[in-house]
DNA sequence: CGATTATGATTAA
DNA sequence: TAATCCTAATCGC
């Protein structure tokens, strides 16, 4: 179940095995059979992700765009290739490895003008090194909507699912349900900050895994976890053992911990003290 | 073996 | 907000 460092790795894995091969294609589900012949025999140019979404090219200029969406994989194995598990839309054979489709939300043959328009609806992408913040920190500024609800909103950022805004929002310190516009330049760079460290460790590992700065250089403590999550359907919190809040947001499950991400923003320096009048 | 849940997102109401 | 696409792992009976 693939956020936007999935993609990316699967992007790198299909360039290393595929690009630059002529490609053999087989297409099991009859409704990408016509796409599937045509690419077939053809060499693969270039595989590349925004966000969620994945594309590749071809020798002929067409465009193979996938969505995995929530249920979607690829799945690799050596050529030539012996099992199929599911209902396979795609196969592509490369000369080491093969890579099969099943469950994707998309995979249409698009042309290059219909992939910019994908691109043109999403946000910048925290895993591309050209990546603008600048409009996504213009949106947290401006928006009332929760923080929680706008880092899954692809067109703000794209790449972030469910794990990781949990996450993030824990690194940066932050309650999921304040409104975006109400935090502080500094959170916000923070928040930003987080968003490109995190999502580039989760390229690295090939899973998600979350570090709060301060954890770094130290051991993880031998807390019982799922894969290293501080927040993300856990019962208590890894750093001050508080119990995990859970609540709705953009109609999926957010956890969170209510002494780490207060409701307001914790201050750094106390304010000076009035004296108490009179 | 059926019900439930899941790292997504669009469409209709 | 709810239904829908569609796959697979997990859990309860």
């Amino acid at each position: 179940m693939p956020e936007g460092h999935t993609i990316h790795r699967q992007a790198r894995e299909q360039r290393a095995d595929l690009v630059g091969h002529v490609v053999r294609t087989d297409a099991v589900q009859d409704r990408f059979a016509g796409a599937a012949a045509r690419l077939d025999g053809q060499v693969l140019t270039d595989v590349d992700a925004y966000g969620k979404h994945l594309f590749q090219t071809w020798e002929d200029g067409s465009v193979v765009h996938v969505h995995l969406g929530l249920y979607g994989k690829w799945r690799r194995q050596p050529v030539p290739p012996l099992w199929m598990v599911g209902a396979v839309r795609l196969r592509l054979v490369g000369p080491t490895h093969a890579w099969d489709l099943a469950g994707a939300t998309v995979c249409a043959l698009v042309t290059p003008e219909e992939q910019e328009r994908v691109l043109d609806r999403l946000g910048p992408d925290p895993l591309r090194p050209d990546a603008d913040p600048g409009p996504f920190l213009a949106k947290v500024a401006r928006s009332a909507t929760p923080i929680g609800a706008l880092l899954l909103d692809q067109a703000a950022v794209a790449g972030i699912g469910n794990v990781y805004r949990a996450e993030l929002l824990f690194t940066g310190g932050i309650d999921p349900r304040r409104p975006a516009k109400e935090l502080r330049p500094h959170e916000r760079d923070r928040l930003w900050t987080e968003i490109v460290h995190q999502l580039g460790l989760g390229l690295d590992v090939g899973h998600i895994v979350t570090l709060r700065d301060d954890e770094l250089d130290r051991p993880r403590p031998e807390v019982p976890r799922d894969e290293g999550l501080y927040v993300y359907h856990q019962e208590a919190c890894r750093v001050c053992g508080s119990a995990i809040r859970t609540t709705a947001l953009a109609a999926r499950r957010i956890d969170w911990c209510p002494h780490c991400q207060p409701r307001r923003p914790r201050r750094t320096h106390e304010a000076p003290v009035a004296p108490p009048p009179g």
